[in-house]
RNA sequence: GUGGCCGUAGCUCAGUUGGUUAGAGCGCCUGGUUGUGGUCCAGGAGGUCGGGGGUUCGAAUCCCCUCGGUCACCCCA
């Protein structure tokens, strides 16, 4: 493997066809439903003053230790991205645009992970957030968007798991009452859940060791704990998923690993991807980012879906196949003029995908260069037709019949047989 | 970050208990008479056996380190 000094750093890859041009389907399709619900696209810079995502909360691995941060010439602390989140609220308490402000964006995300499947140090995602609005119809209508994008991408297998974090307010009491119940049943926990107990009670009940399951099973949930009106959204939030048939599930132990999320949790789990790294895609409502980041205090909802995990969730369904799209005319030319360049410019001018080999190949292999291609239609061009002034249309697919055409009328003639 | 498995041509792999010029298929290139592909035939190019060190008369084959991949934990998209 070690033919080239260089390769991709660890967990990152080269993107290539026919990969490059299903991740930008795939966007483009996210891009139109985004756009169809009112949401206009941001570009955030790839990376920020690393105070923007130490807001995400200074407890969760994200920005403890996955950031790739690092000081610029000019002194800064900066860091890449791990999300578009943070970016986002910045973005709002930087230019304060009119409310609600709904936002989709896309593009890759950098983490300091250890690789694995469907987890990468440099992976795409797109996601759309709403900041100045506590309406929990927007919540339904967020979970709602990203749904119609998974059936438009024809994945069937998703599963949505819906939670309700609360209120800061409601936290503490429910704190308590959790770290209570875990401490009273240390003992049965792993050493790992024992640890993060003490750093981060809530983040126990996302673990998937064996020995721990029985003990979160009965832990107590934080929906027993919600104030009013908390209680009162989440119950809009889910009877509005049913009246618009997005099946669901509470799920009262779904907490997710950013700090900054409250009220409405959501994750969507791909069921046919077997591999631990299953959530193809989640978000929820942050009510105090975007004051965290030194803006007003609006109330923001978002979430974020992960392209590389959304497509290897496609692959393990079959569904949103990667499509080649073959040249539609190949041009074939041994003369020693300019014969051949110009005809393949001239068809490209005229909007047929042409292409051509080079090098002054046999016209045995520029043949076989033809056909490979994936082509129609062969131009060919030679002595004798250089001579004649004209070009040899040749078909490629069926059975090939082949028929001297004169040069000005070439275009018209592909145009003809073209689809 | 912790642990398991893995690392031979562009790709998929074979390489017997360590033994002398490292193989196959696919792909690629060039030919198969007089300019024409998809089948077939014949040639050919391409490998510091991931890298480094060690053991040995001798290592792709054994040991150590390292880099990379992969899977699980962790984390999350």
């Amino acid at each position: 493997m070690a033919r080239s000094d260089f390769q991709t750093p660890p967990g990152t890859r080269d993107l290539t066809e026919p990969t490059s041009s299903r991740v930008r389907r795939l966007v483009a399709l996210f891009a139109e439903e985004a756009e169809r619900a009112g949401f206009g696209q941001i570009v955030p810079p790839m990376f920020e003053d690393v105070g923007v995502f130490v807001r995400l909360g200074e407890s969760s691995d994200v920005v403890a230790k996955e950031l790739y941060s690092f000081t610029d010439k000019g002194g800064r602390d900066l860091a890449l991205r791990p999300e578009f989140t943070a970016s986002v609220c910045r973005s709002f308490a930087q230019t304060r645009p009119l409310l609600p402000w709904k936002t989709w964006y896309s593009g890759p995300s950098f983490r300091y992970d250890k690789p694995q499947k469907g987890r990468y140090r440099q992976f795409d995602q797109v996601g759309a957030e709403v900041i100045g609005s506590d309406d929990p119809d927007l919540d339904t209508e967020l979970i709602a968007l990203a749904w119609r994008f998974f059936a438009k991408v024809g994945l069937r297998d998703v599963a949505l798991s819906v939670n309700s974090l609360g209120d800061f307010a409601d936290r503490p009491a429910y704190l308590d009452a959790l770290g209570a119940y875990l401490r009273s049943n240390a003992d049965a926990l792993s050493e790992q859940s024992r640890a993060t107990m003490a750093t981060n009670p809530l983040r126990v009940l996302d673990s998937k060791r064996p020995q721990d399951a029985a003990v979160i099973a009965e832990a107590p949930i934080l929906l027993d704990f919600l104030s009013e009106s908390a209680a009162v959204a989440f119950e809009r939030v889910t009877a509005g998923l049913k009246a618009l048939g997005v099946p669901f599930q509470v799920a009262p132990r779904l907490v997710r690993g950013l700090d900054y999320y409250t009220r409405t949790t959501f994750e969507f789990a791909a069921s046919g991807l077997d591999a631990a790294q299953n959530a193809v895609g989640g978000g929820g409502r942050y009510d105090g980012l975007v004051e965290a980041l030194g803006g007003p205090p609006e109330p923001g909802i978002g979430f974020a879906l992960g392209v590389d995990r959304t497509l290897l969730a496609c692959d393990a369904e079959a569904s949103f196949p990667a499509e080649r799209r073959p040249i539609d005319v190949w041009v074939v030319s041994t003369t020693a003029g300019t014969e051949g360049i110009e005809l393949v410019e001239a068809l490209r001018n005229d909007g047929i995908r042409a292409d051509r080999a080079y090098g002054g190949r046999s016209m045995k292999a520029q043949m076989k260069v033809a056909d490979r291609s994936g082509a129609s239609i062969a131009l060919i061009m030679g002595e004798d037709e250089a001579a004649a002034g004209t070009v040899a249309v040749r078909m490629l697919r069926d059975g090939g019949g082949q028929e001297p055409i004169d040069r000005s009328r070439v275009l018209e003639k592909v145009r003809s047989l073209l689809p």
